[in-house]
DNA sequence: ATTTATGCAAATCGTTTGCAAACCT
DNA sequence: AGGTTTGCAAACGATTTGCATAAAT
C-alpha cells in the first residue's frame, strides 16, 4: 500500500463545482455573483488551502474585504473552509464534497504552506471507526476530522 | 478496545515537569523565573490547552504580555506547543515529553473549547506507519502529527 | 554589577465593518 | 425599482514591542 498524491487524485475528471455551490448559496438566500464566481474558480484551481492574500493575488479583480466577506458567506453555506495551521493567515479551502477527494493536510512549520495528501482506505476506516467510539464516550457530537502531519516542506528543510 | 479519556491517564503519577523545563531553558540560555514557574503550573494543572486569557486569569500575578512573552519562549524550546483551532484564540499546552501522554483534541465548533483524548496504540501505530510512508514520498520532513475531531461539546449540542 | 525578564502603554497586522455606489433580478 | 453586494477607508482585537524598572545570576 502507497501513500496516494493529492495530484494522483486531480487526474480524475474534476467535478463542475458551480451548480453545487450555486444551490448552497441559493439554499442561504445568496446570490451566485461574478466576484464569488471569481474566489470559487481560484480555489478550485488550486491543489492547497490558500490565503486570503494568495486568493486576491491570483485575481487582481477581487476586493480584498469582498474575498473576506464571501468566505464567510461560503463557510456558513458549508462551501468552502477555513483551516487554521500554524502561522497567522487562515486558509481556505473548497468543501470536499466539492472535490470529492477526502484527503488531509501536509503543514510546513517554517513557511507555512499546505499540501494535500490522503491515506489508505482501510486506514481511514479504522481511524473513523474509533473516533466513532471516542465521541460517543465524551457526549460529543462529531461532524468530521482532521489529521495534518507538521514538518518541515521539501523547500525548507 | 476502548477509548481512554485524558483523566484515565491523568491517574497516574503525573511527572513534575521542572527538572526538564528548567533544563530546557537552560539550554536556550534562559532562566528559570518566578512568572515562567506559574505559566507552567498553570499548564501542568489544566487537563486542556487554555487560551493566553484562560491563563492569566487562573493566576493574576501574570501580565498579559510576559505571558504571550514567555509562551514564546517556551514554545522555542520545545516546552509548550501552542495550537490552533476553530476560534481566534491559541491554545496552549505542555509538550507531550512534559505530561507523558501523547493524546489528540475534540475541538468544540461552537465554543472552541479542546478535551484531550487518546487512540488505543495499535491504531497510532498504524497511523504513524502510513505517515512516515507519506511524508517520504513528499520529500517532507515530518516532525509530528495532529489529529482533531471537530464538533460539538457535551455543552453546545 | 551585569545581564535578562517584567509590565505598562503604544504599535502592529490580519480581519471586520460602516456606508455610499454598483449590481442583480 | 428594491434589496444585495461591492469597495474604500476606518475600526477592531489578539498579539507584539519599546522602554524604563525589577529580578536573577
Amino acid at each position: 500500500m502507497t501513500a496516494m498524491t493529492a495530484s494522483d487524485a486531480a487526474d480524475l475528471p474534476a467535478p463542475d463545482p458551480r451548480p453545487v455551490v450555486e444551490a448552497r448559496l441559493g439554499a442561504a438566500g445568496q446570490r451566485y455573483t461574478r466576484s464569488r464566481a471569481a474566489l470559487i474558480e481560484v480555489l478550485a484551481a488550486s491543489d492547497a488551502p490558500l490565503t486570503v492574500d494568495e486568493i486576491v493575488a491570483r485575481d487582481d479583480q477581487l476586493a480584498l474585504s469582498t474575498a473576506y466577506r464571501n468566505l464567510v458567506v461560503f463557510e456558513s453555506c458549508g462551501v468552502v473552509h477555513r483551516i487554521v495551521t500554524a502561522d497567522e493567515h487562515a486558509r481556505y479551502e473548497l468543501d470536499e464534497e466539492l472535490t470529492e477527494r477526502h484527503h488531509h493536510h501536509l503543514v510546513c512549520s517554517r513557511c507555512g504552506t499546505v499540501r494535500d495528501f490522503t491515506v489508505p482506505d482501510t486506514l481511514e476506516d479504522e481511524l473513523d471507526r474509533a473516533l466513532v467510539r471516542v465521541a460517543r464516550s465524551f457526549g460529543f457530537d462529531a461532524q468530521h476530522h482532521r489529521l495534518d502531519l507538521v514538518g518541515r516542506c521539501s523547500s525548507c528543510r
